[in-house]
DNA sequence: TTTTTTGCAAATGGTTTGCATCCTT
DNA sequence: AAGGATGCAAACCATTTGCAAAAAA
């Protein structure tokens, strides 16, 4: 198949085309369109949004494609779910593994983000550990915020 | 009103009076029998166990009344809300906080569990860093076990 | 008495699925 | 040629919501 117009980086290309072949799964022009559309994208999105991406790029990929890729790009590593505090699902590109923690307000929602440089370390022997091989780390304190505690 | 009959214990009956009181919302029949019932499962639920559970003890609450009171239980740091492996909100008692991490097959699906001393003081430091008070810990890596590797 | 809360049933809206057709291998 | 993938529209189903009646403050 054609896949001259591909713009997402190789090193990815490969890993969808692996993971894909390790499933006996095959590499359409939909799931090519869609992992590149994807690797534009620097946010968290939901399967809506990549759909209105997709049109406006002039791609006409149906909603029901999307929603069958993913999962797949998900568990090739690509992308990552995260839940958003509506309990819509979303959607994120993995660039880096990034070490910080996220403490999450019951009460009002907000999130504040904090670097913890011993985690990495942590992180490392446990994968070392049990042979695990990271995509993503997270780390979440969830409870009252100074300011909902009044 | 009547609280004879609640079984759930005092701490958490008061827990939730006080949530309620901030947030100048009423304490009802209903809401105490659904904390009582809350109480006395020590699994993950969803919604519509809840319910059926309330019906087999002779409890009538409405499906609607459960979805509006299990959000109040999270934010008054009852429960917790998990995102099952089918995406499914399910949601869980809190005992104590725990801490331990989780190692998350992206392929699989299979959780590992690892204590981790360290993250304990680690995870008070930010709290105090951030004069937050902690209700669930989350410590998690996702990626590719062992056995998926291959 | 005033304001919330509840129950019912209908509406919502994200996600899944059946099936004929198309594409990859 | 054979079997997986796509697109469309209908089906699903967990969750939300409007409104009149009931309960708490």
């Amino acid at each position: 198949m054609n896949t001259e117009n591909v713009n997402a980086p190789n090193e990815r290309v490969d890993q969808f085309k692996d993971y894909l072949d390790t499933q006996g799964l095959r590499l359409t022009q939909e799931r090519l369109t869609i992992l590149d559309q994807v690797f534009n994208t620097d946010t968290h999105f939901r399967p809506d949004d990549l759909l209105v991406w997709m049109r406006q790029a002039g791609y006409k990929t149906s909603k029901a494609t999307i929603y069958r890729t993913l999962p797949l790009l998900i568990k090739s590593g690509i992308l990552t779910e995260v839940i958003d505090a509506n309990n819509q699902t979303q959607y994120e590109y993995i660039g880096n593994i990034e070490e910080h923690a996220h403490l999450i307000c019951v009460q009002c929602g907000k999130i504040t983000e904090s670097r913890v440089p011993e985690i990495i370390k942590q992180k490392n022997d446990l994968c070392k550990k049990f042979n695990f091989h990271p995509i993503k780390f997270r780390n979440e304190i969830i409870g009252v915020c100074s300011e909902c505690r009044g």
